[in-house]
DNA sequence: GTGGTCTAGACCACT
DNA sequence: GTGGTCTAGACCACG
């Protein structure tokens, strides 16, 4: 588990989004126990707070589970996991032809700019 | 011209973000002048400050130019528009792609899932 | 460390140069922990946020880095440092002698002005 | 006659620099009658008002002198030309070491920098 | 009326 | 207590 942050906004919303995409791409899995917020506050080099925070956040959206003296699990309702990828899926997709078309790309120019640039390989 | 925020980043990056977009997209034009800054921040809703901050910005970036007590201009710069467009269209299909790539969607996958999921049709 | 204005440019800018000079000849050292932001504000009797925009200044240069809550501090990149205390003595010279030129003063002429002068003992 | 400004300083204050070296380096000679007030206007490509207010700046230093209906003249008291001529390089002579002892280098090591450097010939 | 600078003071995020 | 952001309002230089 790895984490980056910028100084544009705050810690522990960056931290909330990493961990979300932890969670549903799967690199955390449904059920996997979540070391303990002391350590995650260490691997992310944060405040034990502000990574408790983000905690919170994440358990509000159902995403995490705490058993009280026994830890935070990641959920196992692998169909609410399924809805979360694919919404996040859709919207990055949706953002990313927005932000094209606000640059004056519409849809096809940048399906042919995508192919011909091979912008993905880098 | 029209300006939206959210509350997790500094207005003023927000602010510096979309003046970008107007002017390496041509919608704002080569040449042009802008709206004084106290009118950018009466459209925007902004403190005049806060507005003359994010204008520092661009102008740091060559994007605008202050012509003193006359007003500030678009740069005519199109070698330097066009740099700025191409950078920021490069950098958003990067991030994209890697964005997809965290959820588990590789280069493949993901074009296929932009095919057939004519997502770009809102 | 000390701070002086003059009335022709802004205050910010002249924080900035002075501040700049401090790092640049390691009077603050490299890796040295600026006073906090008040406090500098203070010792230099300018407002918060004037010696913030300066501030920000400098991190454009790369001469100061930000931690969050924790402070700024000098960069610790010498070659960085070197670089630019090389650029601004370059620059000086130039300046100087362009200077003298435009008085009149060719290069020969103002060396063996400098010389016989004994302008340096004040 | 050429005027070069930026935006860190008052214009008029730049004219006043810029003016005051031609004359004390005699690149307008004593005695000499300089163009109108509107003429300089348009040779530095600045308003009436921001040159009238440059050269009331200079007639107070009595390096101009009005006659009325007449025009303006630069002084033909040589001393006085002398003066400030000695005067103005032995101030930019002397805030060069300065500003290079506040870079580090002493007087013994600015010259040996000049020498070896050769910075002149640019 | 244009842009620019500065102050004073409030409030937020994080430790 | 650290840095950062924002507002409100005053004042200056230039045209």
């Amino acid at each position: 588990m790895k984490f980056d942050f910028d100084n544009s906004r705050p810690i522990y919303l960056q931290i909330v989004e990493q961990l979300e995409i932890y969670i549903i791409s799967g690199k955390i899995s449904p059920g996997e126990r979540l070391p303990s917020v002391r350590d995650l506050a260490v691997i992310a080099k944060v405040n034990t707070n502000t990574m408790q925070r983000a905690l919170v956040e994440l358990e509000d959206m159902k995403l995490i589970i705490t058993e009280r003296t026994n830890g935070k699990f990641v959920t196992n309702n692998s169909k609410l996991l399924a809805k979360h990828r694919d919404k996040y899926a859709a919207v990055t997709v949706k953002k990313f032809f927005e932000n094209m078309q606000s640059l004056g790309f519409d849809y096809e120019t940048t399906i042919n700019y995508i192919k011909q640039g091979g912008i993905h390989e880098k």
